[in-house]
DNA sequence: AATTTTGCCAAGCAAACGCTTGGCAAAATT
DNA sequence: AATTTTGCCAAGCGTTTGCTTGGCAAAATT
């Protein structure tokens, strides 16, 4: 017996755009993910403080306001509210980045591009409602392996953009390593920072940012 | 009623002095830490697949051809066990840094220290029977209080062995970020590679120190 | 106004969980 | 030879787990 499902819209952080011609939306809709959203944001939080396994449905319904049983009207698995985590904070992301990467412009030197995507990847790991990425970095063995390709693919998407960055900076003999490889080495440097960072700490995500720079290409 | 317990040597990798003008050692004793230390291995083998909380003391116990209950003559509690795994595993990297560093030297210089310190980490991280410290880094958070504070005494004496080699190498303007934060992110790149080395994959060990090397200060 | 759909709750099921208990053969000690 | 200790097994206790089911008020649609 098929139970039913709410809408579930493959991107929630996205509506689609305004349907032409439609009829507003109903009050159904416009409230439409809102709980949905609360679940995610909820499990989120706990998935990154607790981990997939030591995490229960009933904490994450309690977290946002519901009975043990609720969320699975939203998804049909704790696994399914983990790979919805993931997807959403990866396309917002991966969103992000271009944005930024926009706004700097597409001449500017490598060197700039490289501090533009370091400090866009630390706001993303550090900044405020920052868990989606952290549990997807350490989360990654909880997925089902049709999961894993699809948010593996996002990821891809995501680093790919640095590779260009990287190999100009190699040519012009500012970064020493293999692009390949130092793509590999510094994901693991910054994403480590989550680790250890701490908001009351000394550092700011923009001196972090230079910090790195200085690590990685020996200059500003 | 309190339980009986083997004698759970502080540290079984490390067994006693031989102690003078006693019997030799009994079969008890020969065999002491066996079964323990099946345990603790096969314990580290699926913590580090699976995750402490994904792992059940039956699945531990199966693996070191025990019964569901055994595990519990060893350890009193699933959380003792996590611990030993990463105080065995301390202590070892502890012991075999120190003695990587002694045979290069202390006259050396800064950059081949560095090297050793590179390549011995990867040799831990990723060599055979490399279990331990992959838990300890990514299962941190199982530990209780307690526990984190032992362990992490030992962690730092691990790393404050670098401090000397990055402030020589920062002098001698080789590495230009503040070696503090240089700790940090060299580690973070570093441990990060448990989570895309492949025995399969085309980088051999020794390649992969040379590339660390080139990226963080830029030479050999 | 009548009907269908939505958004959950209240209760509970079967399985898996960490851990305990009582016991006992083999080994070690006296 | 008698006794104690060691190293586990076999069984199970109470709890927690992910998930299901039946229901129902409010909202939306017809």
């Amino acid at each position: 017996m098929l139970r039913p499902m709410p809408p579930a819209a493959a991107l929630p952080a996205t509506p689609p755009p305004a349907r032409r011609g439609l009829p507003p939306k109903t009050a159904a809709e416009r409230d439409e993910g809102n709980r949905r959203q609360a679940l995610i944001t909820a499990a989120a939080r706990l998935f990154r403080s607790k981990g997939f396994n030591g995490t229960s449905t009933r904490d994450i319904a309690a977290a946002a306001d519901m009975q043990s049983g609720s969320p699975f009207y939203f998804f049909q698995s704790k696994q399914a509210l983990l790979h919805a985590v993931m997807q959403e904070g990866m396309a917002s992301a991966v969103a992000s980045q271009a944005q930024a990467l926009a706004a700097l412009g597409a001449r500017a030197p490598a060197q700039e591009k490289l501090r533009t995507l370091v400090r866009h990847h630390f706001e993303v790991l550090l900044g405020p409602g920052s868990d989606f990425i952290p549990v997807m970095l350490y989360e990654w063995r909880s997925l089902t392996p049709d999961e894993r390709v699809s948010i593996g693919a996002q990821k891809d998407a995501y680093e790919a953009v640095w590779m260009p960055v990287l190999r100009a900076l190699h040519r012009a003999g500012r970064l020493k390593a293999r692009p390949e490889v130092a793509r590999l080495f510094v994901f693991g440097a910054l994403n480590w920072s989550v680790q250890w960072f701490s908001d009351r700490g000394t550092l700011s995500l923009d001196e972090l940012t230079a910090q790195a720079l200085l690590l990685f290409t020996g200059d500003e």
